[in-house]
RNA sequence: GCCCCCAUCGUCCAGCGGCCUAGGACGCCUGCCUUUCACGCAGGUAACACGGGUUCAAAUCCCGUUGGGGGUGCCA
């Protein structure tokens, strides 16, 4: 099958994976998908710093996290060096590399005396020098002529091999560089279409250059796909921004959602249809309808993706996932007053008013904790604005001494009082026992929690009161 | 400096020469529902960077300007 699509992600282990990788994951996932082609997995730790088992896995478990399975792979470069070095030897054979001993110090210094910008300016690239210790492999751009990209996104951009220096292929330390690399493995591998970030459209004639060289063939289609940039629109750093894909994986994304999300970041459905199963995207998906401009990673928009996807979690699904945030000794309160049952009965109200899974806890905190802390704006809007509070208050008080302990008498009971006196009373009773003036319903969690807890809430809000 | 890319509401996307008095989503605002908040529902706010062409007709094509970004390593 000539035609058979085949393409790659081919991270360099360069510690977490970030959600711009992950973006280019799916994007190539979603071409190999809707066009029933092949999905390759490939590391590129061309450098030694690279090769170890913690910077793979923390590749390979994410991918496995969202759900993007691989067809091939994964393939490692630093096995695979025998092939690069082989293709420099011939590249030198051919004449078509040479030798180069001049360090970054000696090349400025030379350009300085020369009068030239800063630049290689092939200053070895006749002299005939031999391989030695400290000498790199160079390739010898063309001084002519055009490097075309054909890139199924952006079209046909053009280079002029003028402006390309004669590069470094292989390093004093004899390891090559990933751009050899990457034009050995993707003829050997088959690989039809490059996807991947607009980072990297410049390096691209250089693989051209180089794949030509080495008498490859037709090179594979492009695609540079538009970056994902921070509120500043800067290309997504891990040092300056939050992006660890395993953060917010932490912070309880679902994968769907994020897989969801990621998708409409340079490219969207024709219908306006945003929330939608990922077989859907994968039969709508196509590399020409990608944007050319970069996304702003807008983690409001994920979050309310993100509610989306909990909202239509199956009961069960919600508990089990937000089970995690409540159940340990990270949450807010004494780990010994936490009741699963007392959780897993409130567990639906809470579905509806999160974003993340770890925001369960916001939701619940005060049914476990043995103190509340009243929130400053809570207490006034939703005691100091009210009217009749203390007279609310002692009603209430009064009415739970003796009634039955049931979210209805409960309700029945703040109701009452609050009917008697011609003032709501709801939303001060919240304040007092939950600290704030909005959350989950109150019966049910006040039965749950107790008479007397439930009193001695309203007590201590009475003792603030008159201070 | 040089090379390359880009430019529709604050943000993400739709638009591929007439269906556009520019559509959807997030955010924000208003109302309904509700004696809290949220969900849900109904509304509102807000954009084709600028200037020239081409054409009967341009957000859509071409050129320029401006603005933004990326790359310029013996990192990938």
């Amino acid at each position: 099958m000539t035609d058979q699509i085949r393409v790659r992600f081919a991270p360099a282990p360069t510690g977490y994976l970030h959600v711009g990788s992950a973006r280019s994951a799916l994007f190539n996932w979603l071409y190999a998908r809707h066009t029933g082609g092949t999905f390759v997995l490939r590391i590129e730790d061309t450098n030694e710093e690279l090769k170890q088992d913690e910077f793979i896995d923390a590749i390979l478990e994410p991918l496995q996290w969202l759900g993007l399975d691989w067809d091939e792979g994964p393939h490692f470069q630093s096995e695979r060096t025998h092939l690069y070095v082989a293709a420099i030897e011939q590249l030198v054979a051919d004449g078509k590399a040479y030798f180069c001993n001049m360090s970054r110090e000696q090349i400025d210094a030379r350009c300085e005396a020369d009068g030239l910008p800063s630049g290689y300016h092939g200053f070895s690239r006749d002299l005939g020098l031999p391989d030695s210790d400290d000498a790199v492999v160079r390739f010898r751009v063309p001084d002519s002529g055009t490097t075309v990209v054909d890139d199924s996104i952006r079209g046909r951009v053009e280079f002029e091999n003028a402006n390309l220096e004669d590069f470094v292929i292989r390093r004093s330390d004899g390891s090559p560089v990933f751009l050899v690399a990457n034009a050995v493995d993707d003829a050997d591998m088959g690989i039809t279409h490059v996807v991947r970030g607009e980072d990297l459209l410049n390096t691209t004639p250089k693989v051209q250059l180089l794949w030509e060289a080495l008498g490859y063939g037709p090179t594979p289609t492009y695609a540079h796909l538009p970056l994902l940039v921070n509120e500043a629109r800067k290309k997504l750093s891990k040092r300056r921004d939050d992006v660890s894909l395993g953060e917010f994986r932490e912070k309880g994304y679902l994968p769907q959602a994020m897989l969801n999300y990621l998708a409409l970041l340079g490219w969207g459905p024709n219908d306006e249809v945003e929330i939608r199963p990922i077989e859907e995207i994968i039969a709508q998906f196509d590399l020409a309808d990608i944007n050319k401009g970069s996304a702003f990673f807008d983690t409001k928009k994920l979050d309310h993706i993100n509610g989306e996807y909990i909202r239509m979690q199956s009961a069960e699904a919600f508990l089990a996932d937000a089970e995690p945030y409540v159940s340990g000794a990270d949450a807010p309160w004494p780990e010994a007053n936490y009741s699963a049952e007392v959780f897993a009965a409130l567990a639906p109200e809470v579905q509806t008013r999160v974003a993340v899974h770890s925001e369960a806890p916001n939701f619940v905190d005060w049914v476990f904790a043995d103190e509340v802390s009243y929130d400053e704006k809570s207490w006034k809007k939703g005691i100091q604005k009210a009217k009749m509070v203390p007279e609310i208050f002692e009603g209430v008080i009064a009415k739970f001494e003796t009634c039955d302990w049931t979210a209805d008498t409960i309700k029945d009971a703040v109701f009452g009082v609050g009917e008697e006196l011609g003032a709501k009373s709801q939303v001060p009773v919240r304040v007092a026992v939950t600290g704030r003036n909005f959350g989950i319903p109150l019966w049910d969690a006040l039965e749950a929690m107790g008479r007397e807890k439930t009193i001695g809430r309203i007590r201590s809000a009475q003792a603030q009161l008159d201070t």
